[in-house]
DNA sequence: CTGAAAGCGCTTACAG
DNA sequence: CTGAAAGCGCTTACAG
């Protein structure tokens, strides 16, 4: 409220608004301001520990060096750290980040969508639930940048930065069938969206290349507003309903950990009885007794790049779409080759 | 930009702005406009889909709905949890959540603080580094609510919402006492904040109490900038240098993690042979072999407290500061009870 | 080289 | 019952 303004500075430096202001927007020499005025303006500045009200300029310039993050759930391991990276990146742009968690729920992601859109974000980092495309379409028409994560709309055509999801299920699969699996299962959640469905085709597609059985029964969708409860109950039902199943891949990382729960809970030994694997890294994988093969993706990189494709597109705009696709990397740990510690 | 104004809304509806903000801002009773043009306006409205430009509207009231939330780490487990909640808690009142992470490093909040302020938060959710009191009484000064949050400074007159970590510390080793654990080591930061040296007193105090023994070298601190490959080390380092060390306390969960990682590395039994308990509560902790006691914070308590008290702020200021300090809860596991599956 | 003035989109005391 | 006008703190075309 009672911040130093730009009229106190000029009062002082007996000058107008208006050479302040350009002087302390860098201006100085384009506007030819005398370095005698210029270094006066900014000795009562510095000295008076002026500050830009950011709303004020915002209003005048539309720019708000905010960006809007609409992620799944702020709470899971792999959002959170993505959150930190993106955090520590728009930093260094100077952007600040307006956060909000989908819970995979079309309505709160739109609800969340007119929020940031009526703050004036500068930018978008979206986490899309299904049917969201209609939004991020109209979206793209009031010309400030998008990017996906995480997942994208085939049909949109839009700046997403995601993992090959297709590839790392199909390796992790894979893998399985090398050591041996012969009856292997997934776990994931009922969504028909693009990363979900790479998933399980990598999935399927694996199991036909090494000539293992494939059907419908091997295929379990849960829905993902279930309590915790019911979803090891679903896991357990579902583990327990195949005859001769030796393996299982679990495609997200809470999927991991309800499926270790549920596992441990039918005192199934992991590894020689049946091995585990899951999509995502978390420390629970890492250090659970056994350790937890998985398909990691690389959190930092997904992070960096998301930011980078946003600033690029908030200094020049470009023509065509960035459409960027890392690979995730296979961990191979113990909970799929016993011979590992 | 180009978005729908008061004006536009003005015009069709013949009435002058100020008629339009008065309707749209609840105030036709009170400023007695005609219940026709009241409804015109609404009509008017909701079929241009009017969204108040915030940034004005703040510029204008100095409000601007926003929240700033500084934490040590938005990807930490506890604070991920916690931001999640207070997102929703938030929302309920149409607030929106401004993060930033200090990483324990007081310029790095130093620098978030300055920036939330010349964005104008209405509010601060403050994880404090250490020597960060000034910066915290001045910003008493602006008028701004400030609630603290995990640690507080006990010269320094504010609200805040905490854990006993004193309590928690206590009970927790008394706990590994009474189990039979007879040389209890702690694992903490090198920090003098409040909630460490709590727990530090909790764990002495409860060693007296049990008449164990206790000296310097039984306590570890570790800086908390270090990487996990250096945590590692100096832990392994300490654990190996006690003779007849039978459990150890970490204090918070990322040193429980890394504590983990470090035992297992040695090759010993976590349970019969070295009792294991951290504070805070993990998936990691629920679901490793054996399973780790802990002192669990009660998260959606703690932050659904952390809002109401900014919302009372908000409304209506209070003289005095309310601290609210929560109890945590024990949840004993295998890792200090064998017996435990 | 520098400044007066308009305007971003609101809210609100004041006037009638 | 309603409106003209000022003002929040900036930026920027325009003028000199």
């Amino acid at each position: 409220m009672k911040g130093i303004s730009i009229k106190d500075i000029a009062k002082q430096a007996g000058v107008s608004p208006t050479t302040v202001s350009f002087v302390l927007n860098g201006k100085a020499k384009e506007k030819r301001i005398s370095e005698q005025v210029s270094k006066k303006i900014q000795k009562i500045a510095s000295r008076l520990k002026y500050k830009p009200n950011q709303l004020a300029r915002g209003l005048r310039t539309g720019k708000t060096k905010t960006i809007g993050l609409i992620v799944e759930d702020i709470a899971n391991n792999f959002f959170a750290s993505l959150a930190k990276v993106m955090e520590d990146e728009a930093d260094k742009h100077g952007y600040k980040v307006l956060y909000g968690s989908t819970e995979d729920n079309t309505e709160k992601a739109k609800g969340l969508l007119e929020v940031l859109k009526y703050r004036q974000v500068d930018a978008y980092i979206v986490t899309p639930t299904k049917n969201l495309d209609k939004e991020i379409e109209q979206l793209k028409a009031t010309s400030k940048p998008v990017v996906l994560m995480d997942r994208y709309f085939p049909h949109v055509s839009s700046h997403y930065v995601v993992v090959d999801n297709y590839q790392g299920a199909y390796n992790v699969t894979s893998h399985l069938a090398n050591q041996g699996y012969k009856k292997i299962a997934i776990v994931t959640i009922t969504s028909d969206q693009i990363q979900m469905k790479d998933r399980l085709e990598g999935f399927t597609a694996a199991l036909k290349d090494h000539h293992l059985p494939f059907n419908k029964s091997l295929v379990k969708k849960i829905p993902f507003e279930l309590e915790r409860e019911a979803f090891n109950t679903e896991i357990k039902k579902f583990l327990t309903s195949i005859k001769g199943l030796d393996a299982v891949f679990f495609a997200t990382n809470y999927l991991g950990i309800y499926g270790i729960e549920s596992i441990r809970s039918l005192g199934w030994e992991i590894g020689p009885q049946i091995g585990v694997v899951s999509f995502d890294d978390h420390d629970l994988f890492r250090l659970h007794s056994p350790s937890i093969t998985c398909v990691a993706q690389p959190i930092t990189e997904i992070g960096k790049n998301i930011v980078e494709v946003l600033m690029q597109e908030l200094n020049h705009p470009s023509a065509s779409p960035q459409q960027i696709v890392l690979e995730p990397s296979l961990i191979i740990r113990a909970s799929s080759d016993p011979g590992k510690k």
